[in-house]
DNA sequence: GTCTATACCGCGATAGAC
DNA sequence: GTCTATCGCGGTATAGAC
């Protein structure tokens, strides 16, 4: 996640630009974020910054190419592991809370990206996750034919699973203040993970 | 929503800035918009915009203010409506469903707002809320002790919940991309009201 | 109430010295 | 690779004529 340039022991200035560009545009979006706050942030002038990225749009459009290609390869990790029915699904869905969970800024950016409908980069979100989805859409239908799973509309479920998994992550700062607690504590993203296995559990088995 | 100015043919001036603003805020955010934008969709300048508006801020804390009185209010008329069990939890959930799919602009500035903390006003978004919510808190946690509804955890199921319903309406131009349809057209808005009252009656009963 | 004109600032980006 | 200096643009906001 953090970039590692093989084993140094200081990242190089283009790495340290691109985490400080992750923080900020997941803090304060694209048009909030100003090129002087990336370059402030990692010591150096924003004409030096410049020199590294082409422009602002480029910046982004590398810090978002990162974000994809590392949750791709979480979420291709996930499920390839061998499971069947409800464990199956569990294990992609604590694979997706542990890979929001540590990666909070990448949550923020694509709930960023969603909601404005990829004005800022050329890149078709949906259409990258289109296979994922696809997917899950015939794995969950498969699952409901033979009886294992709640019948319910599969991709319905997954764009209402998505958000429900998605808003604790992006919205932290609002919860924050429903919860009267950091919602990004230890305990509190624990007792939430569990919430939504059982919750969906719940949804989907007769047990 | 709309403003109507008593029963006046048109709406004044100050009238159509608010629902221009409104519209802008939603689409590309505060920092995404400018004042030339508002003022270009109402058909004046920016200099006669100022004029009924100190400020981009005010602007905003103006539209906002309009926002959460007019959802508190539906809110209330929802909740007011005599229900026990299920059915009560339905009701309000129709009632915001229905709420949200007429006013997705709304949805969309509360997302952005949730999303950066609300940074741009003074306004605390969760301490606004939490009354509702803490009333929710006790009815389910009431419910589950009755043996009604499927125990859970009930501030995170709200907060979940929250996440699930809102998501569809906020995040409609990445659902447009996931279905190959448009999200917001009224057949697919009522699969995902019916869906979502389906999903939850299935993680909240036994029947 | 709306306009033109203008002041002022911060932004992204470039040129060129070191 | 980093800096200072500068350009050009678009932003918010104000002044003052109509």
């Amino acid at each position: 996640m953090s970039n590692a340039t093989s084993s140094e022991s200081s990242p190089s200035t283009r790495d340290q630009i691109l985490d400080e560009a992750l923080k900020c545009f997941a803090e304060k979006g694209y048009e909030g974020t100003s090129l002087n706050d990336i370059a402030a942030g990692v010591g150096i002038r924003r004409p030096s910054l410049l020199h590294h990225f082409a422009s602002k749009e480029t910046l982004y459009g590398d810090v978002f190419e990162r974000l994809l290609s590392d949750w791709m390869e979480r979420l291709d990790e996930a499920i390839a592991v061998p499971a069947t029915g409800w464990d199956k699904a569990e294990l992609v869905l604590r694979a997706c809370l542990d890979l929001f969970a540590e990666t909070p800024d990448y949550v923020r950016i694509m709930r960023r990206e969603a909601l404005d409908g990829g004005i800022h980069l050329g890149i078709d979100l949906s259409g990258v996750l289109r296979p994922f989805f696809d997917n899950a859409v015939t794995y969950l239908e498969g699952q409901m034919d033979a009886g294992v799973f709640t019948r319910l509309d599969a991709r319905h479920l997954l764009i209402t699973g998505y958000g429900a998994i998605l808003t604790y992550f992006s919205d932290s700062p609002f919860v924050d203040g429903l919860i009267d607690d950091n919602a990004m504590n230890t305990k509190n993203i624990s007792d939430h993970q569990e919430h939504v296995i059982q919750f969906f559990r719940s949804a989907l088995l007769r047990s």
